[in-house]
DNA sequence: GATGAATGAGGGTTCATTCAT
DNA sequence: CATGAATGAACCCTCATTCAT
């Protein structure tokens, strides 16, 4: 008699997961990887430790499970606005003008993609590395397969000056204090310009 | 027997300092702030923990010397390619394949300034800042004197672009395998294409 | 539709409980008391945790049940041969003998009472010196009852100083790379030899 | 200037180290390995945890340091005993009541080396059969040099026999309560009686 | 000045046990 | 009856920092 309500048991274990997450990314964005011990994630999520350590194997993995998460939604934002144009330039520019805005507008989970991922375990590392490559691929395709709009670059490498350039600029309006720094949206396009250029 | 403070002692500590600092630069680079430990710093400097605290306030501390040691090196890298021409877009080719070149070539150092030196605390995020405005603020007197030959952008953001834009294919580069990946130099003119493009 | 308490259902209850007594020996008998681990045992029983806590109050709870199930084994062990004889110093060589050889064929037991049951509670404790004594008194009987052919000796600490060297030997002998150590079989004859010497 | 008193400073180290063991010895051989905690021997040591992982490696690491320290004491006085007589048997008689007796008058430290040793990490089994492995050499040694007084048998099971006997009834003789045990010095040499028979 | 032994708060993690389903 | 998710106390251990020598 394998008890019943599997369903809802499912469902419980799947909110308590999300919760654990939830707490995880507010305070690794909050604090850094470092100063966010297990306890705090644990209180915030209203849970205890034990709990915490069924869902997860340990402290990295739900770093590495956030940042999983918050991955795939950067990739939905910009695969989405990508889809908006059929001509590659502006496709790039909807892609990093959203790309910004979201960050923008989500900023612990932007911090943990652009200042906390790096310099961590390999394991992290390697989520990162995972993460933007998906988005130098996309990014690659789009202008290999207009190839002749395109300045005769590296692709690879101009994918990647490209994340560099929009994390940096993020990184940078996220540190100045709200009341001195440009609305989201002008910076954004001001970053797609830069970048338009640079590729056209 | 009251000792007078002499040069030989004066040059001494200089010295010893440098070799504390020197200690922690490669540590750091190599294990990342929090996986190095004043201990370690100490047996590689050949000194001991008193010692070490009579240099340093704290271990934040030498990280902070490290990080403006290594922004003072950068940017004289930077100045001294930026003055070989008087032509605005050669200078900051020139600015950016060096500082991707230097930075290519001490790696420890490098890690220090792209990976380590976000998300830690406040006072080194700030010298993080104080380091970068200064580069942002040369490539901004440079934009403007010549303000007729760039496009009509915001100087400060084009400039942060630009530094993200070498940081991150730099931390690519740094990243990858030394057996899979393309020259330094190459990348470096690469990398210096994509901005000067975005630039004009 | 009330349940009737079918034999059946009685038999099922049984079969469990042995199943988790068995998983538990050979855990208990490869890892140790501490290192095994409830989730274990009930992994290897293929049953869940709070199947478990209906069968044993808690975890010493099996490790006595486990030691007293192997108590009443050995015990038969050493009557069976016992009667094989009626000789007093034959019969303790034939109990010495298959005490031996049977601990020898089933080491995880052997284990389970020689390195495991010592120093741990007070209750585990109690339950190894009642199988101990269980022998002793035997062999006390036996001594006794022709007590013209043994030593005027203390026969308790006699019955005690055999277990004692049967148990060491045994120990050496289990944790004898298998490929290096002498058949059990030639072993347990001079462990008998030893003993019976002894006490005559 | 590499600072002066090393001497001083050695012998208030060695001082601390001993105070560590003394109180570990006492705890492993009252509660045991498992219910030792680390907190309980820095506590009795009049200490600090950070201290106490200054002079050793882990918590395996004091439990093998007593363990070892118990050994070397031990052979000593077995071989101060030994070395009363010059006939064989007379020898190993005044090793085992020796024996017997220096482990009755230190309990902890005999149920360290009896109880607790066994069943632990390998690397304790290891020390635990390093011990044992000197006490059975030096008494094959014995047996050999005279062998024509001995039975014709494995000496080295032998004498794993007779380590057992004195171990077990000691065991028996701690735990049985104060009040109602005959004096350490009448088992002592009943338990020399049984030896020395099987070895004639 | 220089040393390194000493400190102890606080980290991550495990696991015996309970109880709602 | 059976289940296994949830609990949280308690473990071992690290390391930045201090201070007697």
């Amino acid at each position: 008699m394998p008890y019943r309500t599997t369903e809802k048991m499912a469902a419980r274990k799947d909110a308590r997961r999300k919760s654990f997450l939830k707490a995880a990314t507010q305070l690794f964005g909050a604090h850094g990887y470092h100063d966010t011990t297990v306890p705090m994630i644990v209180a915030k999520a209203h849970s205890s430790t034990g709990s915490f350590y069924m869902y997860f194997r340990n402290k990295e993995d739900v770093f590495a499970a956030a940042l999983e998460a918050m991955g795939e939604r950067i990739l939905k934002v910009v695969q989405d606005a990508h889809s908006t144009s059929s001509e590659p330039l502006s496709q790039i520019r909807a892609a990093v003008e959203s790309l910004f805005l979201f960050l923008a507008a989500n900023p612990h989970e932007a911090r943990i993609m652009i200042v906390q991922s790096s310099g961590l375990s390999p394991r992290l590392e390697q989520v990162r590395r995972a993460i933007l490559a998906r988005h130098v691929d996309e990014l690659q395709k789009t202008m290999h397969s207009h190839r002749h709009d395109f300045t005769r670059t590296n692709h690879g490498i101009a994918a990647r000056c490209l994340v560099g350039a929009v994390f940096e600029s993020l990184y940078d309006w996220l540190e100045s204090p709200p009341s001195k720094r440009p609305p989201a949206a002008s910076v954004a396009r001001l970053v797609a310009d830069f970048n338009v250029r640079a590729l056209s």
